[in-house]
DNA sequence: GCGTCGATGGCA
DNA sequence: GCCATCGACGCG
């Protein structure tokens, strides 16, 4: 039984927590079965002076757990139809998150990750998870020290909005992967 | 293969 | 009035 990824981890900052999480494996306990996801597409929202952001808008009743203690989830509905699914980064009250992008489904089980709507919904995740500590036994992380992933990083997707922050390369991905969105064609 | 567009609801 | 998305549709 391999250890579950613990809060020490998510305490890092975002950036360096996005790119960490490249190769992990997300597990989700749901109706008696056991789902699990080899990340493979992360994005880094790196505090309120980030203006892609959602902390960038302050303290609200959306934004309240990004403020919180790292190691939670903040799931939140865009588009008035899908969930993003979010991993709480940083010092408490930084106002961080990793966006959890695109992943591959693992032992046996075969679903479309690719893409945060498609993630969320083939997975089950949803809204009333909003809060959830990733430190419990019913969606957790696992680390895959085994697998090596071949990192690259590039700009966020559907910020443009966001001004000069639309250029930071905050957007971690695993080469290797078909599930990876947006792939840079230079 | 690529660009455009509509769905759909919570939020400030 | 947006929006950390997706899939359908029309090209030629």
């Amino acid at each position: 039984m391999v250890q579950k990824i613990g809060n020490s981890f998510y305490k890092h900052d975002a950036e360096t927590l996005a790119r960490d999480l490249i190769g992990a494996i997300l597990v989700h306990r749901r109706r008696g079965r056991i789902y699990r996801a080899r990340i493979v597409e992360t994005e880094a929202y790196i505090g309120p002076h980030d203006l892609a952001s959602h902390s960038s808008k302050g303290r609200t009743k959306r934004t309240e757990v990004m403020f919180g203690p790292a190691g939670f989830a903040y799931v939140y509905l865009i588009y008035g139809m899908y969930e993003m699914f979010n991993i709480v980064a940083g010092k408490k009250g930084s106002g961080q998150a990793v966006l959890i992008r695109a992943a591959e489904p693992l032992g046996g089980w075969d679903a479309d990750l690719s893409g945060p709507g498609k993630l969320t919904r083939a997975l089950g995740i949803t809204r009333s998870m909003n809060g959830l500590d990733l430190t419990g036994n019913r969606l957790y992380l696992v680390p895959d020290p085994q697998y090596q992933p071949r990192i690259w990083r590039a700009k966020r997707i559907g910020i443009e909005y966001a001004g000069k922050w639309k250029h930071r390369k905050l957007r971690f991905f695993d080469d290797g992967s078909a599930a990876v969105t947006h792939r840079p064609s230079g």
